[in-house]
DNA sequence: ACAGTAGGTCTACGGTGTAGACTTGTCAAC
DNA sequence: GTTGACAAGTCTACACCGTAGACCTACTGT
């Protein structure tokens, strides 16, 4: 019998537990807070073992973003129309992200790489042709749709605050107050809408809005590609 | 007549100056390259000097952004009918954005603090207002379909990419390869999309189509909020 | 003439990613 | 069994980053 202890002290650190850990940290500490040494840290491990995994830092968030793709849960085809089949699989996508905001716009790079990324984009331009778009005109409504979607995720109300809730909640109420203060008759708009711009009423609301903002938007364009 | 060879230099650090030269060189060699050592290099002074005109980085950032955003060329209210005026505003933003691709992203957290941001915010419910679109309803709307048009220039076809043309050149060959290169059997339509999905026809129907889809998406859910 | 101050400097600190040479446990082949 | 090869982790070092804090110093208003 050979010398381990517990399945080789010598190999132990997992890849996929890194990328798990350094996903946790960015969900709660923020996209700049991992950092290779914190994440060896966290490993008991040297900054410079992880390079055995990784060939560098952007690899590692690159490994990331492709979790973050292969968590996509694509509908099954079904009978219905294309635009809501379209509909079904960008809510799919932006379910996937929604739980990590801070590292969501990593996806940008990655969708014509990653498996699962392939896959969804395969899948759009398939519904975007059922819906009469020509091949190349689908694809790019579909690239400008899916990276709508990211940024829907990015920009979620709130994304890139601080996470402690008090702050966060100081921030906000900042923002209010200033956008509140300004003067009424230049921004009569803006200063009654303060409220909304700042923080959106419900965060499932702003999805669902985002989202049929962007199939109302292609099914707008599918005709008349010269509008 | 007191002493000052040519205007002070004891002066010799003009913040707009340092401004400028921040945003070429971020046009030029990416954002990363903006550092405070460089600028201040760049301008024969040093690092810490920066920080009698700034607050820190993110300040000199965010005059950046608020640079882009006074570039804004509104147009003058017409009779035209709503949801043209309001693609004409998409337009000047756009043309505002689009010589900065590297730092457009810049301008998502200025737009309702930058003057000209404001103005153009403003100018927006309005119109939307004008298409029927209830306050709350325009501001969520309109908050969107300004984000969605900053991040059509932040993913300019090939931006952030290197500045050197060939490296540049080399890169997009490489992904059309790689693209080009998957099962056709798996991904029939992005193979042969992949020349169109790595880089668009044509930069100006790029911006083009980007902003129809959002302007005909805006109008798509105009009378029916809950679709 | 003098105090105040705005603008620029110097030094230093803690942080980052990563190159390169080194150690060491593990396993395959002779 | 012994011996190599090799994969995984370590150590040291470097260049670079943003920036805090004390300092100088030339100008300005009184």
């Amino acid at each position: 019998m050979p010398t381990l202890s517990k399945e080789t002290p010598r190999r132990g650190l997992d890849p996929a537990k890194v990328i798990d850990s350094a996903l946790l940290l960015a969900d709660t500490e923020g996209l700049a807070a991992v950092t290779l040494r914190r994440l060896a840290q966290s490993h008991q491990v040297t900054p410079m073992s992880l390079y055995r995994h990784f060939a560098d830092k952007s690899d590692l968030l690159n490994a990331i973003a492709d979790k973050l793709l292969a968590d996509i849960d694509l509908p099954e085809p079904t009978g219905e129309r294309w635009d809501r089949q379209l509909r079904a699989v960008m809510a799919a996508f932006v379910d996937a992200l929604r739980p990590h905001p801070n590292v969501a716009g990593l996806t940008l790079t990655r969708i014509l790489v990653a498996e699962s990324g392939l896959v969804m984009a395969e899948r759009t331009m398939e519904l975007l042709i059922e819906g009469g778009f020509e091949p190349e005109y689908a694809a790019e409504v579909g690239r400008q749709a899916i990276c709508s979607l990211i940024v829907l995720v990015t920009t979620e109300p709130g994304a890139g605050e601080d996470p402690e809730p008090e702050i966060r909640e100081q921030s906000l109420r900042m923002k209010r107050a200033t956008l509140g203060a300004l003067d009424p008759k230049r921004y009569p708009l803006i200063t009654s809408a303060a409220d909304t711009l700042v923080c959106p009423t419900s965060t499932d609301r702003y999805y669902t809005l985002g989202i049929d903002l962007i199939v109302a938007g292609i099914r707008g364009v599918r005709q008349d590609p010269d509008a």
